[in-house]
DNA sequence: GACGAGACTTTGACTAATCAAAACCAAATC
DNA sequence: GATTTGGTTTTGATTAGTCAAAGTCTCGTC
């Protein structure tokens, strides 16, 4: 069976190409993703390839195969539904689940999973808004997305913060930016990395890039 | 701090030294806990002296120090915890949870444990009838015993029976040894290593101590 | 008191995962 | 075409945990 370690590196890669949308994933961001030396990642993979999880081109990137790509789907899901599972039932915060969660998900047998699952009414998305895959690998689109990610010109609703520091809940506040508010992303300008926001009738302003990625809404 | 390993060691340590009421461990117990070569066992001992979680008398034997046994009971508490919420939440079978909660005990957090206690109402015992211990490391006593462990003399019940195995189960039936019914040692011979069992107002007959211990009970 | 058996310790070797630093390569710049 | 530079790979070392097998003690028996 897969070690912890290898787990992590296989969800790692599955996250990574996920966004790149070409599936080849860079030793850099592999590296930096984990947090480990760029020298370690390397080796690593190695034995990824030797374990079939992954196709490597040196210096040029790495592609998780079938069954990598069906380990990395059963990792995700095991860290979702562990995620959901404490802040659901046990009423954790969903700033502070993921951590538990990188641990948990490497401890929880097949079974464990399944019985979990079915106790949750088996749930399609985590706390975060990330969709839970099903068993076979299946997967949702993203039902929670931040102002960056969302369509132009498509009103939504603010569901999170993720900044919860003093500072930019009151910057939120003064600007009518709270959970439930409607909104819509007017204009978006990928040069000055900025986005033009109008809320309810008011007149649209501008927000930085940064700030717009702390601002989950869904549509 | 520690590691898995470090915490298994000092866990079955400290259930080796209720067993045998003197506090010392020998060597050869713990690495035939734990299923490790005899020479490992000694190797991680001296780390866990260096860690001062152990004294340790070469050639004699183990005892904890009272920071050991403070993990220890922290471990016992983690390890019945999981197993009791397993059950109890999750409705998987007390005989399946142990090797369960082998592993989730090393990955669960202070603060998800302390929730998961909550839920599950403060319990005093798990699944086992073992007692769970505080969060100060205070014990109740053992709840469930086996028909070696109970007293002469007293009328009790029969709650599970260890051996699941068809044979066995056969044998319990055909002598009423049921769950729910009330029974009774009438004798204990130590020497013939039997115990002489009283079920409802039959004839008491005798057991052997492999089969007796089989049997669990509460009084 | 010597002997042997069984428990315990030591030794030497191995694996997984990691890092720091040196070596290397490829692509953009001069 | 030569050079620089930034990312990648290689190298050499380290740590935790493990085993097999060789060596050492201790204790009960003669
Ligand atoms: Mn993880
Ligand atoms: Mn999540
Ligand atoms: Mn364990
Ligand atoms: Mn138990």
């Amino acid at each position: 069976m897969p070690s912890a370690t290898v787990e992590n590196y296989v969800k790692k890669i599955l996250v990574l190409s996920l966004e790149t949308s070409e599936g080849q994933v860079g030793m850099g961001e592999i590296a930096k993703g984990l947090d480990v030396a760029a020298g370690t990642a390397t080796s690593m993979i190695k034995t990824l390839e030797r374990e079939k999880l992954v196709r490597y081109k040196s210096r040029q990137g790495v592609t998780l195969t079938a069954k990598g790509r069906k380990l990395g789907m059963d990792m995700l899901r095991r860290h979702r539904l562990v995620e959901t599972f404490l802040v659901e039932t046990l009423g954790l915060d969903w700033t502070e689940v993921h951590q538990e969660a990188e641990e948990l998900e490497h401890a929880i047998s097949d079974k464990v999973l399944d019985r979990l699952d079915e106790f949750l009414g088996r749930p399609e998305f985590d706390p975060h808004g990330d969709p839970i895959p099903t068993k076979d690998g299946k997967f949702a689109e993203r039902r929670i997305r931040n102002l960056l990610e969302c369509q132009s010109k498509q009103p939504c609703t603010i569901k999170l913060l993720t900044d919860q520091s003093t500072d930019f809940l009151n910057f939120a506040r003064r600007k009518g930016l709270v959970p439930g508010t409607a909104v819509e992303v007017t204009n978006r300008d990928l040069i000055s990395d900025a986005v033009e926001l109008g809320v309810g009738k008011g007149k649209p302003f501008t927000l930085g890039s940064k700030a717009a990625k702390k601002i989950l809404v869904s549509s």
